[in-house]
RNA sequence: GUGGCUGUAGCUCAGUUGGUUAGAGCAUUGGAUUGUGGAUCCAAGGGUCGGGGGUUCAAGUCCCCUCAGCCACCCCA
């Protein structure tokens, strides 16, 4: 029999133990600030029918992964045609609209994977396979919801660790407005904002080459975004950009309404140099309409970003003739872990077992796992060893899985009612009656 | 989707101008007086040199194709 080659599908990742711990604690701190703002969570469907996923993004669209048919099945028709889900949101947007009965607001959060047809970017925390964890309010059109999403994305990165980061905040609307403004016309709003997005990379004279190629007229562009951009950042001068953008009406619309979540994600405690106005963060899905928002490490440009979201009005009218509001965020799980690995603060772990009874004869067997039972049932996480092995081995193991405490109880310790604890950090052993044992070895937790 | 780089043990790599049974470190397993780990020492297992074809007396080493991985762009979490 030949022997077929252990490999993984490109773009997808297994996750051993010692990884897999360390994400979950990232996971479970993200899901705790996502219920102290009051988020109900929700799971759907990795598959979805093609037309729930198709049309929402053009660029989306090209990533699906559809699948064709079952093995010995018949092909899928057109109606029946499936997809993996490429994102979390558009299934949100069909629950909202499948289930009318959900409460309003509706605020729920979605922490599963999705899957999109990338060429994957290790370094870059690009995968095929990555988790979204999404929080989106769902029912409300008022700005405080969009402020609170992103004073909740800065809660969580500061939970998990992160100093630096920045959440750059702009409008959908202020954009299209500025584009009309700028080229006269609104059907250049979409390579409008894919020039201008490239701004920090390629500079000025690289967007002006853009605009060209685009067929963009843009002779007033420069002078314009440049004011604009000058009065963004950390300490936006909202009062000299409206001046500039005054003639138009949807400009400025969409810049008040930057104003106001700035000021409340401000109030709700989010720190001056974590979030900034970028006039030229142009990015997004293409069904965002308000305000729009995404993290970076600005010590990390590689890294793509952190998080990303905004509001989109007008996607669950796609499922319903009600078009109901809704705002929220996506955390990228595979990004965090990269970029918390990447500052040296991404701690695998080697196990969660707490102590490790060894064994060496068979006559010990009935004691220990009694002993094993009296301490699981007091909620410590045990593990016996199964074999007739050298001692050496069971400490080796304890030592390489990083369990705090082995005990031992063999034949002289048995005899005396007691068995001997040792603490595998500090070296440190000692006798302990059996009576006491789960009593001293909970005592003993509690000391590391 | 566009462009570039790489492909030798589980991992990181070395392999001289093509020449006998392909090496090292780490990891794994076993041992160094039989009830105690992390160090050291000894030993063992593990590779059809990504796959296919070609040139040659001879190819890991040269050429072609193919597959895979990585990087930049695109796009994004």
């Amino acid at each position: 029999m030949p022997i077929i080659t252990p490999r993984t599908f490109r773009g997808t990742r297994d996750f051993l133990p010692g990884e897999l711990l360390a994400r979950r604690r990232i996971l479970e701190t993200i899901e705790e600030a996502y219920r102290r703002y009051g988020f109900q969570p929700l799971e759907t469907p990795a598959i979805e029918y093609l037309e729930i996923l198709t049309g929402k993004s053009e660029e989306n669209d090209k990533l699906l992964y559809e699948i064709k048919r079952a093995r010995g099945g018949e092909e899928e028709t057109a109606e029946s045609a499936i997809a993996l889900r490429y994102d979390l949101t558009v299934p949100l947007a069909r629950v909202v609209a499948q289930y009318p009965e959900l409460p309003r607001p509706f605020k729920r959060y979605q922490i599963q994977p999705v899957w999109r047809a990338d060429r994957p970017q290790p370094r870059q925390g690009r995968f095929r396979e990555f988790v979204q964890c999404d929080a989106d309010i769902v029912g409300t059109e008022s700005l405080l919801a969009d402020a609170e999403i992103i004073a909740l994305t800065y809660e969580v990165l500061r939970d998990l660790g992160f100093e630096k980061f920045r959440i750059r905040l702009s409008s959908r609307k202020f954009l299209a407005g500025l584009s009309e403004f700028i080229t006269g016309d609104a059907a250049h709003f979409h390579s409008f904002c894919r020039c201008l997005d490239k701004l920090d990379k390629i500079g000025w004279e690289g967007v002006e080459k853009e605009f060209n190629e685009s067929g963009i007229p843009a002779n007033r562009a420069r002078e314009i975004v440049t004011l604009v951009a000058a009065s963004g950042g950390t300490h936006p001068d909202f009062t000299s950009v409206l001046r500039i953008v005054a003639q138009n009406p949807v400009a400025v619309e969409g810049l008040s309404e930057i104003e106001m979540v700035f000021a409340a994600a401000r109030g709700l405690g989010v720190s001056v140099e974590a979030l900034s106005f970028d006039a030229h963060l142009a990015r997004g899905l293409d069904y965002y309409t308000g305000p729009i928002f995404e993290t970076v490490l600005p010590d990390y440009p590689h890294i793509g970003s952190l998080s990303g979201g905004g509001r989109y009005d007008g996607l669950v009218s796609t499922f319903s003739k009600q078009s109901v509001p809704a705002t929220g965020t996506t955390i990228g799980l595979d990004r965090i872990q990269t970029a918390l690995t990447e500052i040296g603060k991404f701690q695998a772990l080697a196990s969660t077992t707490q102590v490790l009874i060894a064994r060496f004869d068979a006559d010990g067997v009935a004691f220990v796992l009694e002993l094993a039972a009296d301490l699981r049932k007091a909620g410590v996480r045990v593990e016996v060893w199964y074999d007739d092995d050298k001692l050496k081995k069971q400490f080796a193991y304890a030592d390489k899985q990083q369990i705090p405490f082995v005990i031992v109880a063999g034949t002289e310790e048995r005899a005396r009612g007691e068995i001997a604890v040792k603490n595998m950090r500090t070296t440190e052993q000692k006798q302990v009656a059996r009576t006491e044992a789960v009593k001293e070895i909970s005592a003993a937790l509690r000391t590391i």
